[in-house]
DNA sequence: CACAAGTTTCAATAATTATTGAAACTTGTG
DNA sequence: CACAAGTTTCAATAATTATTGAAACTTGTG
């Protein structure tokens, strides 16, 4: 239902010109993160948080990003675990308030860390079961099968062995090496 | 409703091994491929197909996998869009057969062109878009906010190059210089 | 310990995304 | 060019995932 008097759409002409563009911000970090399986709440939370200069509590990020109250704490609490969001309490104030860690390497490793222990580890693990399955080597597609399963192993180990590099990296090293590297 | 009598379930006696192995790994891979903005049924014909030892037509999708002939047409013609499996035409056959590349090193670099082509490539546009819009540099958030949006362009930069450069890295090329960066 | 301020939980529901399947279309062959 | 074999499209529907909002809970304070 569109309301041609709501205040909060994007191009309202009463947001100041730096209030649109962040939450332009907001919206493009939105969509991005569709396509890698975070969703789109959590996301722009993390997006308003990063540019907003205050500490923002609840109230603020539901009257921001509109949203229910609940949704609000749960996305806030997944925020926290992530590592990316941290509390901020105000002294003499009952009110949570949470700041985002603004450093964005250690937003990459936060990041690197949690989807790689939920997903490479996990996958790793499953491999090498299916690896070690007893199977009859002269069935016809066994050497094949076998193989391919081979290199999927060898690709998550690489991968592996990059992202814990990344995580270890200091500020800078990483842009250095990639830059010796690549150019 | 799950029917007993149904000899497509996973732990089916009546499948050989290597074919209750192959299963698995389809399982898996599908399971994979939900956190990673991927369909179930894309991620579950790919890897079918990579642990196929001979060419699977339509038909013999629609029925592994238990999908509908438009979802089998579908999801074909997407993994030939990201150029992750080829036409076979049998000669004296109408009927087309599909095979997948099985280099995974290929596959790898498949993805990472048409991932980034999809989402990083647009990702930078809208940033550059984004950091150019007009503002008053004396208001209060305004040097906060264009600091972190210089930081993700960066940092996208970095990932740009790095993509860039497995794309264009020869096979064991990429193993070898990970190894000695990181170990 | 009663109360107010604030937070979390979770069943119901809304929104989104994937899948079906029948009809339309394409293509090769007699 | 008629037909059979096969493929694609897309509106309807199913399945999945995200969100709401009210009730239960927690916590600090007089």
């Amino acid at each position: 239902m569109p309301d041609p008097t709501n205040p909060t759409a994007d191009s309202s002409p009463d947001l100041l010109p730096l209030e649109q563009a962040k939450a332009q911000f907001v919206q493009l970090w939105g969509a991005t993160s569709a396509n890698w399986g975070i969703n789109r709440t959590m996301a722009q939370m993390h997006a308003l948080l990063l540019v907003s200069a205050e500490a923002l509590s609840t109230e603020d990020l539901m009257a921001q990003l509109q949203i229910s109250r609940g949704n609000a704490s749960m996305t806030v609490r997944e925020l926290l675990d992530w590592g990316l969001v941290y509390k901020a309490l105000k002294p003499g104030e009952r009110r949570e308030y949470f700041v985002a860690e603004k450093d964005m390497l250690q937003v990459t490793r936060c990041i690197i860390r949690e989807r790689k222990r939920r997903e490479l580890d996990a996958m790793k693990r499953s491999l090498d079961q299916l690896a070690a399955l007893p199977g009859d080597p002269t069935e016809p597609g066994y050497r094949e099968f076998h193989r391919v399963l081979g290199d999927i192993q060898q690709l998550a180990d690489s991968a592996d062995t990059v992202l814990t590099g990344v995580m270890k990296a200091e500020k800078n090293w990483l842009i250095d090496k990639f830059l010796r590297m690549f150019t």
